[in-house]
RNA sequence: GCAGCUGUAGCUCAGUUGGAUAGAGCGCCUGACUGUGGAUCAGGAGGCCGAUGGUUCAAGUCCAUCCAGCUGUACCA
C-alpha cells in the first residue's frame, strides 16, 4: 500500500538554526541585553501576530494589506498579519495601556517577518533587538540612542573604528526638499516626487553623485542594462540637492554649519540642524568621538514614520567569506525619532525615539570575524556507559556533576566504548568520564580530555600505540571527580 | 517584481557531438580493534540526474513551462 510521504523542506526565506548558531546568538543577545538594561530599558514581549490595522499596513484606497507582509483573514474576516517590526506593536501597547508611566523605556527581542525576496543573508524571518523611549521630546534621548548602539557593539566585541553610527535628520532632508522646490515629504502617498528624491539620495553611496543626478533628471541605465526612468527635475531644483550631497561627513559642527548654508532659508531645515547641534553637544559631553558617531546627510532610512533624527549603524571593516570573496556588511541596525506613531491610535502626540539591532546580520559578521566562541553544544562532560552492571553508578556520577553546575550528558545510545568516544568527539563534548569494573573496585574514575587528545593525535601514531597510550587520559579518585573536572574545564 | 546564470549522492563537483548498468573526492555506516577518538586498511549503504510536459529509435545532455538557488536591479514600512 502506497502512502503519501511529505518531502521534508522549508518554505522559501525560512531556515532551521542549529546549536552552534543558537549558542553564538545567545552570547550576543546576552551582551546586548546587558547594555540595554544598563541604560534602564525594561523588557517587553508582544505577540508575533497583530491586526493589520495595528501595523498600519492596509494599502491606501483598498481593503487589502500591503503585499510586503504575511497576512491572512481570521474567522470574522478581519485581516491579521505577522509583525514586520517591533515598533508598531510598541505603539499599540502605549496606546492601549494608558497607565504606563512615561517616559516608557522598553527593550524587546524577537522574530519579525517580511514577505520580500530572500537572499544569502536576507531571510523572511529574522531577529531584531529594539530599545525605545516613548514620551520624551528631549534630544538627549536621541543622543542616548546613538550611545547605546556604540556601547552594545563594543560590548559584543566590535572594536572602536570597526563600526560607525551615521546620524541625519528627516527635518533637514525636508529642508532640502523645500529649498529645492520639490516640496515637503507627504507620507500618505508612496509615489510623490519627494519620496522618489529621497530614494535617490539613499542610493548616493552606491551610485555616486553622477548616478543620483541621472536619477533626478533624465534617468539612468545600470551595468546590467536595467533602465530607471528619471524624475525630470530642473537644474534649479537639483542644484541644492547635489550641493547637499557633497557636504560629506567631516567634523560634526562643520557639517551643521555647511548644512545651514544650504537649507538656512527653510524653517524646518533649520529646526533639524538645531536638533543635530544639540545631539552633538550631548555626545561631546559624554566623550563619543567622530570616530564613533558622525553626521551624514546622505542617510535616509525607511520612508515610513521617522520625523526627526535618524541613525544607522554600519560595520566599516571587510572580511572574506568561505569562498574568499570580499564581503562588506552594510547597515546592522538603526533607528530614529517617530513622534506620530501613537497618534494613529489616540490622536495624542506622543514623542518617541529608539533603535534596533539586526541580530542575524550582526551574527553573520561576528562569525566571520571570529568574535564569538564557536561551540556546537554547551555540554561539557559525557559520562560513558560502558558496563551495563553499573548504569546506576553512571547516573549518580552525572547527577553529581550536574549538581555542581556542569552540563553533563549520560550516554543513552547503544554503541560500545569506542563509539561513545567517537560520539563525544563529533559532538565536540570536551570531556568524557569513563569507568568500568577495574575503576569501580579501585574507587577511581578515568577522565579523558578530548581536546588535548586531538592535539596529540596530530603526530601520526600507529593504532597500537594510540590505543595503549590512552592519550590525554588520567585517573582520579572518585571523591575528587568534580574538583578535577572543574580544574580541567578551567571553571 | 524585472533581467541574466545555475540545479547530478548528505557536501563539493565530473559526465564527451544526445548512446547501453550515472561516476570521483569528502562525509556516513560496518569490520580489522569485543575497555578508547585520530591515522591506516578492507567492505557497504546512499540517486525519479530540481519538477512536469515535449522533440527523438534513444534525453543527465536538446526545447517549453514551473519550482528552487545565485548575481544584478527595484521595493524594503
Amino acid at each position: 500500500m502506497k502512502r503519501y510521504k511529505p518531502k521534508p523542506r522549508l518554505y522559501r526565506g525560512f531556515r532551521d538554526i542549529f546549536a552552534s548558531d543558537l549558542l553564538m546568538r545567545q552570547q550576543m543577545l546576552d551582551s546586548i541585553r546587558e547594555v540595554y538594561e544598563l541604560y534602564g530599558f525594561a523588557p517587553l514581549e508582544t505577540p508575533a501576530v497583530e491586526f493589520v490595522e495595528t501595523l498600519g499596513k492596509f494599502l491606501p484606497e483598498s481593503q487589502t494589506p500591503d503585499g510586503g507582509i504575511f497576512s491572512f483573514q481570521n474567522e470574522d474576516d478581519e485581516w491579521i498579519a505577522l509583525r514586520y517590526d517591533l515598533t508598531a506593536s510598541l505603539s499599540r501597547v502605549c496606546a492601549q495601556y494608558k497607565d504606563i508611566q512615561r517616559p516608557f523605556r522598553r527593550c524587546q527581542v524577537g522574530p519579525v517577518y517580511r514577505l520580500e525576496k530572500p537572499g544569502p543573508d536576507h531571510f523572511r524571518e529574522f531577529y531584531q533587538f529594539d530599545f525605545d523611549t516613548v514620551g520624551t521630546k528631549s534630544m538627549m534621548a536621541d543622543a542616548e540612542g546613538c550611545c547605546v548602539l556604540c556601547d552594545a557593539l563594543e560590548k559584543i566585541g566590535i572594536e572602536r573604528g570597526n563600526y560607525l553610527i551615521k546620524v541625519n535628520n528627516r527635518k533637514i532632508l525636508n529642508g532640502v526638499l523645500e529649498t529645492s522646490g520639490v516640496g515637503l515629504i507627504d507620507t500618505s502617498t508612496d509615489d510623490s516626487r519627494a519620496m522618489n528624491v529621497l530614494r535617490s539620495i539613499d542610493k548616493y553611496d552606491r551610485i555616486g553623485l553622477k548616478g543620483v543626478k541621472e536619477l533626478l533628471t533624465t534617468g539612468r541605465e545600470d551595468a546590467s542594462g536595467d533602465v530607471m526612468k528619471g524624475l525630470g527635475l530642473s537644474e534649479n531644483e537639483i542644484s541644492p540637492i547635489l550641493e547637499y550631497l557633497q557636504v560629506g561627513t567631516g567634523d560634526r559642527v562643520e557639517v551643521c554649519d555647511q548644512l545651514e548654508s544650504i537649507v538656512g532659508n527653510s524653517e524646518i531645515g533649520m529646526k533639524g540642524i538645531e536638533e543635530l547641534r544639540e545631539i552633538d553637544k550631548n555626545l561631546r559631553c559624554l566623550g563619543y568621538e567622530e570616530g564613533q558617531i558622525v553626521f551624514d546627510p546622505t542617510v535616509v532610512r525607511g520612508l515610513g514614520y521617522y520625523t526627526g533624527p535618524v541613525f544607522e549603524a554600519v560595520l566599516t571593516f571587510e572580511v572574506k567569506d568561505e569562498k574568499g570573496r570580499v564581503k562588506s556588511f552594510g547597515s546592522i541596525g538603526g533607528g530614529g525619532r517617530y513622534d506620530d506613531l501613537v497618534k494613529r491610535f489616540t490622536g495624542q502626540e506622543v514623542p518617541a525615539t529608539g533603535a534596533s539591532i539586526g541580530v542575524d546580520r550582526l551574527l553573520e559578521a561576528l562569525k566571520l570575524v571570529g568574535k564569538l566562541e564557536e561551540r556546537s553544544t554547551s555540554t561539557s562532560v559525557l559520562v560513558a556507559a560502558m558496563d551495563k552492571n553499573h548504569l546506576f553508578d553512571y547516573q549518580l556520577i552525572a547527577k553529581e556533576l550536574r549538581s555542581a553546575g556542569i552540563n553533563t550528558e549520560l550516554y543513552l545510545g547503544n554503541k560500545g566504548i569506542g563509539g561513545q568516544f567517537k560520539y563525544a568527539d563529533k559532538c565536540k563534548i570536551p570531556l568524557v568520564v569513563v569507568a568500568g569494573e577495574d575503576e569501580f573496585s579501585a574507587g577511581e574514575l578515568q577522565i579523558k580530555d578530548l581536546e588535548a587528545g586531538r592535539e596529540l593525535a596530530k603526530e601520526v601514531l600507529d593504532r597500537e600505540t594510540w590505543r595503549k597510550d590512552r592519550p590525554a587520559q588520567f585517573a582520579v579518585k572518585r571523591e575528587d571527580l568534580v574538583a578535577k573536572i572543574k580544574e580541567t574545564l578551567n571553571l
